[in-house]
DNA sequence: ACCTGAACACCGTTCAAGT
DNA sequence: ACCTGAACACCGTTCAAGT
């Protein structure tokens, strides 16, 4: 409608088009036929460029990859040999604000079963880094299993003690609406006194929390900077255990 | 067939046999069509005690963290007071052997938008064994953050240095089995020849771990050791912040 | 109260046919 | 070579009807 169908089918555009739909319309309406319908085709033509619907995934991970190593290569760092801590520090950080534009990515990566063999080569290249710091072998192996996810620049959160997440989650035929209107008003403070009975210590956590910061202008949980205690924690962890001569 | 259909359908039977089916088949197998026939009953009759899909994973995350509640009361382990870290190793672990017995289990979890109130039972207990320990309550959310989903005893690994692993893995209808007739005989030493090529850093660290494991009796990767690895390297790197009085 | 058959609105995918 | 329409085999779910 709005443009001319001039340039003909690619499986670039295809997976382009398959990234776009995630970004602006979540995971779950990424399906073959709303996909054919953003790129302006019939559902079965995908089926020249993608072998099915698993290529399509693999295919959006290769992408999201793609866009890893070209902001890691960009990002400023020093050399691992003088200091292997920053410069894989530089490199995380990098990686995660690829992630943080791609928010449905960590779901979409996790759910592939075979590795990618450009998630390989990105923990190839971490290895790297280990190996120019001084790391052997056997701990650098050692350190890919602690960083886990987090090399990558993304943790799976199961529990965020923030108030409830609002916006759509996944697949999402809309549903457990009812009885929320109260929430924002009266119900509040009942609530508070609710959870504290139920979870004393996350409740003491959290108004501890929020007394610490009457001005309310960070969150109670800024994940970049939990993000980066946490990096810094393992980092620290590892250096000690390199200098230990394991 | 098997057997007669005597006690009436409840919530409770048909979140069993949606586990047991999910263990058995794996989670792509979990279908309401399947699980009526599993439970000897027609699909539309589930509907009776369950409000649909989304609502059978809620409720066998919920039968997940009953099975996690009880195994972490009856884990042994010293009094926090005396010694947080082996209090809450010893919790974490009794956690990651009920995730051992249903290897899918994370994936439901993860996929879960709202957090069942079990999870945020199971976190605030965490908080008071860290609470008990001596931990401000900013590093003990702090920690929450750290540990991540480590807390629960699990972490989604997205790069298995070890061999493919073979089996089923998502909803999968048998694809990509074309050309791999070779990959157990001659393909072997020439693959490894290719690795060393693309990724000569993950080669290197392989060649040194087979070394170093002659006998072959360990799997290059031995999850359970890196797992405690990884928490005692966390735990320590807590503590240290602990005692430096954050 | 609990279960059912038929039907609906979606999927991914195959196949023979169009240009 | 690339695209299409109709069809198939699955989903989750609704609804009116059975006992």
């Amino acid at each position: 409608m709005t443009e001319q169908p001039r340039i003909p089918l690619s499986r670039r555009r295809v997976l382009r088009a398959a990234v776009a739909l995630a970004d602006r319309d979540g995971l779950g309406s990424l399906t073959m036929r709303r996909l054919a319908q953003e790129v302006g085709v019939e559902a079965m033509s995908l089926y020249h460029h993608v072998a099915n619907k698993e290529a399509v995934f693999d295919g959006i991970v290769e992408v999201i990859l793609g866009e890893i190593m070209a902001a890691v290569e960009h990002a400023e760092a020093p050399p691992p040999e003088r200091d292997w801590q920053a410069a894989l520090r530089a490199q995380i950080l990098a990686a995660r604000d690829v992630f943080l534009r791609h928010r449905w990515a960590p779901q979409v990566l996790e759910s592939r079963s075979t590795t990618s063999p450009l998630v390989i080569a990105y923990y190839d290249h971490v290895v790297a880094v280990l190996r120019a710091g001084g790391f052997s072998y056997d701990l650098a192996h050692r350190a890919l299993h602690v960083l886990g996810s987090r090399a990558l620049g993304f943790t799976q959160e199961l529990f965020t003690p923030d108030s409830a997440q609002p916006g759509e989650a996944g697949a999402g035929n809309g549903a457990a609406d009812a009885g929320g209107h109260t929430a924002a008003d009266a119900g509040a403070a009942e609530l508070m006194e609710q959870m504290a009975d139920q979870f004393p210590n996350l409740a003491g956590m959290l108004a501890e929390a929020v007394h610490n910061d009457p001005d309310g202008t960070l969150g109670f949980c800024d994940d970049q900077f939990e993000f980066e205690f946490a990096l810094d924690l393992i980092l620290e962890g590892l250096e000690r255990r390199r200098t230990a001569g394991h």
